[in-house]
This record gives C-alpha cells, sequence and structure tokens, in this order.
RNA sequence: GGAGAGGUGGCUGAACGGAAAAGCACAGGCCUCGAAAACCUGAACCCUCUUUAGGGUCUGUGGGUUCGAAUCCCACCCUCUCCGCCA
C-alpha cells in the first residue's frame, strides 16, 4: 500500500509508476474521494468535539439533552455517508501496486527485461545432452505419471536420490546462510486471509492462490508470504535491523495463468518446496539488502557451478509488491536457454504499510515503516532440473555436484549400462 | 469438539458507565565544567495546505445500547489453562 499522503502530493509520481508497471488505477477518482472523505470528517469531527464538550460532564438539563440527542444523530448521518465512499478509497488504495524505483528499466512486459551479467561458461557436452526429464525418468528419480493419477496434472514424485538430493540443497543453504545471520524457519503454509493481502498477492494474484473455504485459510505459494507477516504489528528496534529469516516449507500454487505453458514435467507444479531468504531492514539500507539477497543466491548457485545469468526486471514485470527485481536464470542445455530458479524483490515499505511493520529509527527515535526483501535460495524443483541438465553424463547417468557431495553417500546417479538399459540405483530401494 | 480465563501504548500494567492511571525503556528541556540523580515536557494514528495552535481517533475486530463505552449487550478473531480426540 502506498501512503494516502504521498499520492495526495505526488499524484503525478504514482501515476507515472502505475502506468509503467502496465496497471491502471484511477488515481483522479482516488484523490476526489480523498477529499471528500476529509470534508465529511472535518464535519463530523467539529460535532464530535461539540459532542465531546457537551457529555464531559454528566447531562442532566433537558434542553442540553435534546441537543446531545442531535448531535448524536448528525455524527451518525455523517458517518453512514463515510462509510461508501472510506469503502471506495480503500478499495482502489489497495489496487495501487508498489511504484518501481527510479532506476528501473521502463517496460511493457518480460521480453523487455535486461540481462545484466552471465557467470560461468555454458556447459558443454561430447554428445547430445537429453532433457532432464527423459533422464529422471530413466533414472527413477521423478514419476510425473503416478503423481497424475494421484493428484492430477502439474505434481509430481521426486524419489531415491532426487529425494536425497533435496535434502542436500537444504543443508547446503542452512551452512551458506546461517553464517550471514539469517534464522532458519519451518512456517506453517496455511495464512489468514487479511496477512496474505497485507503480503500484495490478493488484489492481483487471487486466482493464483488456493483457498480452503471451510477454514477461509489460503496455503501460501511462497514462505515469503508467511514470513512477513510473522511481525505483523509489530515493532522491531532499530538495532536489529536487517532481521534476516530463511524459510522452507512447501509452496502452493494453482497456475490458473500457465495453460499450456511449461506442461511437462516439474518445472512448473501446483506444489514445490522451496528455501526462501526473507528481510526486513532499514529504509535506506534496502537497496544494499537486495543486491546482498542477489549476491547470496548467486553464491548458491555458484556453489553449484551452474552456469547462469542474472536478469533485472523491468518495470512491467515487476509484480504487485516489488519495486525493483532481479531473476537468476539458470543454463538449461537441453532447451539451449536459460529459465528462472531464482528471484529476489525489494518490496520497500509496500508491504510492512499494510501489515503494520514498523522499527524505531536509531537517530530520529521515531516508529517509521521498515522495508522488506525477499528472495529465493533454492526451489527445488527447478534446481533440481538445472542439476541433472548440467551433470548429466553420456551414459545416462548424473554426477552429483562437488558441494552437495558431503551430504550425499553417492556422488553419481546411475550408472547405466548401455547394454542392459536402464539399472535404477538399487541402494535406495525401498 | 467441550469448559474456564484473558486480549489496554515500545514493554509491564491499573481503571470495569463520566477526561486511558502508574512504572520501565526512550527523546527534549532544566541542572552541570561535563555527567548522573531529581524535576518538567513529550511520546501511536488522522484532519485543519505548512508552522503556531486546535480538534478528532486509538483499550483484539465489527455492530448495538447511552448525552457519554476500555467498562454494558451481540457476533466474530486470537491467546492461555483444563478435558476429549490425535501424528
Amino acid at each position: 500500500m502506498l501512503d494516502i499522503t504521498f499520492i495526495r502530493n505526488h499524484p503525478n509520481k504514482v501515476k507515472e509508476g502505475c502506468r509503467k508497471k502496465q496497471v491502471k488505477v484511477d488515481i483522479g477518482k482516488l484523490l476526489e474521494l480523498d477529499k471528500k472523505k476529509r470534508e465529511y470528517l472535518n464535519k463530523s469531527e467539529s460535532f464530535r468535539a461539540e459532542q465531546n464538550k457537551l457529555s464531559s460532564q454528566p447531562v442532566t438539563d433537558t434542553q442540553k439533552l435534546k441537543k446531545a440527542k442531535e448531535l448524536k444523530l448528525k455524527i451518525k448521518d455523517l458517518e453512514k455517508k463515510l462509510e461508501p465512499i472510506e469503502k471506495e478509497l480503500n478499495f482502489i488504495l489497495y489496487q495501487i501496486p508498489n511504484l518501481p524505483l527510479d532506476d528501473v528499466p521502463f517496460g511493457k512486459d518480460e521480453k523487455e527485461n535486461i540481462v545484466i551479467r552471465e557467470w560461468g561458461e555454458k556447459t558443454k557436452f561430447d554428445f547430445k545432452p537429453k532433457d532432464y526429464l527423459g533422464i529422471a525418468q530413466n533414472l527413477d528419480l521423478i514419476d510425473v505419471k503416478r503423481a497424475a493419477k494421484v493428484s492430477g496434472t502439474r505434481f509430481g514424485f521426486l524419489k531415491r536420490e532426487a529425494a536425497l538430493l533435496e535434502f542436500a540443497l537444504i543443508n547446503l543453504v542452512f551452512d551458506t546462510l546461517i553464517p550471514e545471520g539469517f534464522i532458519p524457519v519451518i512456517p506453517p503454509v496455511m495464512i489468514k486471509p487479511e496477512m496474505m493481502r497485507g503480503m500484495g498477492y490478493i488484489e492481483r494474484g487471487r486466482e493464483e492462490v488456493y483457498f480452503i473455504e471451510k477454514d477461509n485459510l489460503y496455503l501460501v505459494g511462497t514462505s515469503e508470504q508467511i514470513i512477513g507477516p510473522m511481525h505483523a504489528n509489530e515493532v522491531f528496534e532499530g538495532k536489529d535491523l536487517p532481521k534476516r529469516y530463511f524459510g522452507f516449507s512447501s509452496c502452493f500454487r494453482r497456475e490458473a495463468g500457465a495453460y499450456g505453458k511449461d506442461t511437462k514435467g516439474i518445472f512448473r507444479v501446483h506444489q514445490f518446496d522451496k528455501a526462501e531468504m526473507f528481510s526486513f531492514c532499514h529504509p535506506e539500507e534496502s537497496k544494499k539488502e537486495h543486491l546482498f539477497f542477489l549476491e547470496m543466491e548467486e553464491k548458491l548457485i555458484q556453489r553449484l557451478s551452474i552456469p547462469y545469468r542474472v536478469v533485472q526486471m523491468c518495470t512491467g514485470d515487476l509484480g504487485t509488491p516489488a519495486a525493483a527485481k532481479y531473476d537468476i536464470e539458470a543454463w538449461i542445455p537441453s532447451e539451449e536457454r536459460f529459465r528462472e530458479t531464482h528471484s529476489t524483490s525489494n518490496c520497500t515499505d509496500f508491504q510492512a504499510r499494510r501489515l503494520n511493520i514498523r522499527y524505531r529509527d536509531l537517530k530520529t527515535k521515531k516508529l517509521e515503516f521498515a522495508h522488506t526483501i525477499n528472495g529465493t535460495a533454492f526451489a527445488i524443483g527447478r534446481i533440481l532440473i538445472a542439476i541433472i541438465e548440467n551433470y548429466q553424463q553420456r551414459d545416462g547417468s548424473v554426477k552429483i555436484p562437488k558441494v552437495l557431495q558431503r551430504y550425499l553417500k553417492f556422488k553419481q546417479i546411475g550408472p547405466l549400462s548401455p547394454k542392459k538399459g536402464v539399472q535404477p540405483p538399487k541402494k535406495y530401494k525401498v
């Protein structure tokens, strides 16, 4: 949510921001309502002042009593008129996305995102690399057929070494982020509507989230959505910022707008596990913290030695709560292109304002809204894809990235004998 | 699911139909060579374009009763304790 005073004072900046984000909001209407609201508010407040004065002592005089009763009705009448105005005003206010930071490049959609750097050399093979799904199915690591049987499309079973790899990856996250002051958290995955709304994912993302009607709870699409609200209505001491967490949880997405997109395999599924970084920080530090998050993401993927590129999102591809956003895209050899594995956003005070998350400033001693930053550590499905693709061997086996070997009892998945066909590993057979 | 207790500022906590005590922490002032202590003032949100100044709102949320509600009534949310069920 934006500050109404800011909108009042800088309507053109807000309009410009909405335009850049390709979001249509009637700011003129909002300001009109705001003006009307203040008019009514002033009237009702002066009546109320009168009433307070009158009622500051017991009223026995019949004349005064009559007057007081009149005031009561007048106030009630004005408040009745105020109600729909405020309702509409709030509705519009909640539709306004966070404004992009000044240094975010302008662009309509993902086509205008900017590649800011590439890391590593694209993996070379002396054979034609296969796609991850074929390899994984041969090794019995991913089972989408049975998942379809029991749950429908866009689900998958991770099995055997793939299941073990998930925990190895999480261990790598622990070892990388805990020294940086991140507090590990395993959060609930169900969340109250007002909290979900506070994070800015309802207005323009309602179709994307699962809702459990019977219990009035949403399923989180990422643990960001629940770590933010964890500190709702709280005040941080200035010295405690930045407060860094990383959450590990299952994530649930309806993928309602993605018909026909990435339908194969586990690249885009309704449920996956993810380790997510989250930080509450000082407004002046948020740009720095955002870059720090990007640095952590790069560190994590570099440790896996997977080639990637960093993409800066243009204004049109930011999403509602973000003011700036970077993605990391890993090299996927079989597709000969980069695909998104990580994303980090600076949401400035947009979420904090909605959720009333403040801090006491060390210098001014005033209460101010904190800034929130989020970023992927590892999204399991996608990073598994990147590992399998980049570490595949001619014989259909998959090597384990060196950094993960210390968490596992194997260095390779497979190998397969080309004559005998696929040999699923026996060691972990259930 | 059943029974009981409770939700008040940054924190602790009183008032239980008539201006939201008090303490702690914090800030400014005063004092001082400087500080501490004591004392005074302030402290959330909104409005009056800004200041001065004034007004309004805020006792979990939303309604109701009343001239007046933290206080009484209704609904809902949440927390704690006990019982039941349970991985």
